[in-house]
DNA sequence: CTGAAAGCGCTAACAG
DNA sequence: CTGTTAGCGCTTTCAG
């Protein structure tokens, strides 16, 4: 509140830079021990000397030093978490989830991205453990087993988002892809369809994998078979190729139910359904997508969709990071919910 | 490399944790000094010493604790990053970008979210302030001049990006938006169109501001007057508000060049004006959005947009960042370029 | 409830 | 080039 009007008293000699807690102790008249406990939720001190200690260090600014608490405590309250692609707009999402949920608990996050290789990783993940971190949440990236290793020799136990959840070692939170993908399946094949396709990335992450599957198995206890399309990374193009791949040839061939992988992909297809093929959807062709993007609700696309439910895998990481003492492996399954929109067939 | 295969030489008495520099020191029979200067860049160690040093560290698993060398240097390699909406498309590429480059000088993230009111931003400050951040960068909200002072008194100048200019106490990097919008009406006029409007957010941040402004007083030099309608906040809604603001009345005052203030404006706007208004853009209207979205490129936008340049911004605010010490405010305005697609009359 | 003293893991200043 | 000696700012026994 007070203005700090230059009446320093005694600043430690030459230096210029943080108040410390002795600072406070010396302006309060009391030792420093009172001014951590002051500082430290649940510890005794009289309400006298709270409220004098309280004083000085609004007077001084006193900050406590977050460094030099966890030295000691060995808590640094720092989550490490690493991502490849922050730009994917559901990796956003989660990480503003993740953030402001640690925020709530007085945690941090240590933010790292790195380039998708096994290498960059890491260095990521070696930098991190370097602050003492409580423990690292991987957005992406399927880390091998040896970093696993080195993150557990490190005492931390990682927390694998969306991973593959065959890796021992770590805690995993998936989205339950393979129930929302045969969901898919079924919606489709409910409206009527039975020519099925999917359009997936090349990029066989676990994710990818697990949706693909989802939906073929699912069709194929249907009775029917699907056909899949794998195109480079998650994007608009890979989906207009898609497209491209499964209607720029025979027209006898063509499906009338497409499931594709994410909500970017069925976009850069539905676009290129209409542009290039003058198709309509859903009367020409049905879409599903995966994610519920933003762009999933938009006029032009009204995109039926499966949803990812950020809350949820962020609460569920947020225990996990609590529970990270609990020896056993955990894995957390998050439910996927069916939005419809338009672009199924009635 | 080599596996921890059990042997432990001795780990401090009844600790499992990590392990310190004296552990590496034992091992390798040296000084802890010996390893400190191994592994601090530029130090003097005789060869030998280190081949000691760094074989034992391997063997162990040794990971220098940055809390404590943070706690003497007074250095953490931190920089705290600020921001109200992570999900933004523009603020996460942001963010992704400044991250990689924090990496490459070996500084790291430390991210925190706050929900846009002056009391959670101020929360947020401080709790970054507690890690004895390097600087703090402030991807969104403007900060009031007490949150800017506090940040001084604790020793660190804050970095304001795409914020308000006219604070004084804080770098700022702006992309040039002013001048942006500028350029989109010259596009508009150039293309033939006299009626002339923008669609703002209702949210007038300095963004919305610079970008509304410079729109119109470029037009007024032309001799041209545009409509302005605000809407919401920075969303696809907003932007289908806008459509209906400007096309729901009266035929005779319609526009026919419309500059978005983001892309996510326009993509709303110009989705309405097709689906509700059976407009043609670029036919009957064109549009000109803000920011180069990843959907300004999609098939069924096309959107001629001005394009904010995330690389030089967040070289910008790393070379702010390594000049902190530098006494004098300092603003660097980063330049916006056209890129023409096919929302604007030929 | 309070202060004194010890020490978290590291680096830096100082002799050798 | 190396080891010894002091702390960095904080928390935490341990007496009182």
């Amino acid at each position: 509140m007070s203005e700090d009007n230059g009446s320093h008293l005694r600043l430690p000699d030459h230096r210029v830079g943080f108040i410390t807690s002795a600072d406070v102790a010396e302006r309060a008249g009391v030792s420093r021990s009172a001014v951590s406990r002051t500082f430290t939720p649940g510890a005794s001190v009289s309400p006298t000397v709270k409220r004098k200690v309280l004083a000085a260090a609004d007077e001084l600014g006193y900050r406590v030093n977050r460094l030099a608490r966890g030295l000691i405590s060995a808590r640094s309250n720092l989550v490490g978490i690493v991502c490849a692609d922050l730009e994917t707009p559901f990796t956003g999402r989660l990480l503003s989830h993740i953030t402001t949920a640690l925020s709530q608990r007085g945690m941090n996050a240590l933010v790292i991205e790195f380039s998708e290789n096994e290498e960059d990783l890491r260095d990521a993940i070696i930098r991190i453990l370097e602050y003492r971190v409580e423990s690292i949440v991987m957005l992406s990236g399927s880390p091998s087993v040896s970093i696993i290793r080195e993150c557990v020799a490190n005492g931390v136990k990682p927390i694998l988002v969306n991973g593959d959840t065959t890796v021992s070692g770590a805690f995993s939170v998936v989205s339950d892809d393979f129930t929302g993908a045969a969901k898919a399946a079924d919606r489709l094949v409910a409206a009527g369809h039975r020519h099925l396709a999917v359009v997936a990335s090349a990029s066989s992450t676990p994710v990818q994998q697990r949706r693909t599957m989802g939906f073929v198995k699912r069709a194929e206890t249907l009775g029917l078979t699907a056909t899949i399309t794998l195109n480079g990374p998650v994007s608009y193009e890979s989906g207009v190729a898609g497209a491209h791949a499964l209607f720029g040839t025979r027209l006898d061939q063509r499906p009338d139910g497409v499931f594709c992988t994410s909500d970017v992909l069925a976009a850069g297809f539905l676009d290129a359904l209409r542009t290039t093929y003058g198709l309509q959807v859903p009367d020409d062709v049905s879409v599903i997508g995966f994610d519920d993007l933003p762009q999933a609700a938009w006029e032009n696309y009204r995109l039926t969709t499966l949803r990812q439910n950020p809350v949820d895998m962020s609460r569920a990481i947020l225990a996990a990071i609590r529970n990270i003492d609990g020896s056993a492996d955990r894995s957390v399954v998050v439910d996927v919910t069916l939005v419809d929109r338009e672009s199924v067939r009635a």
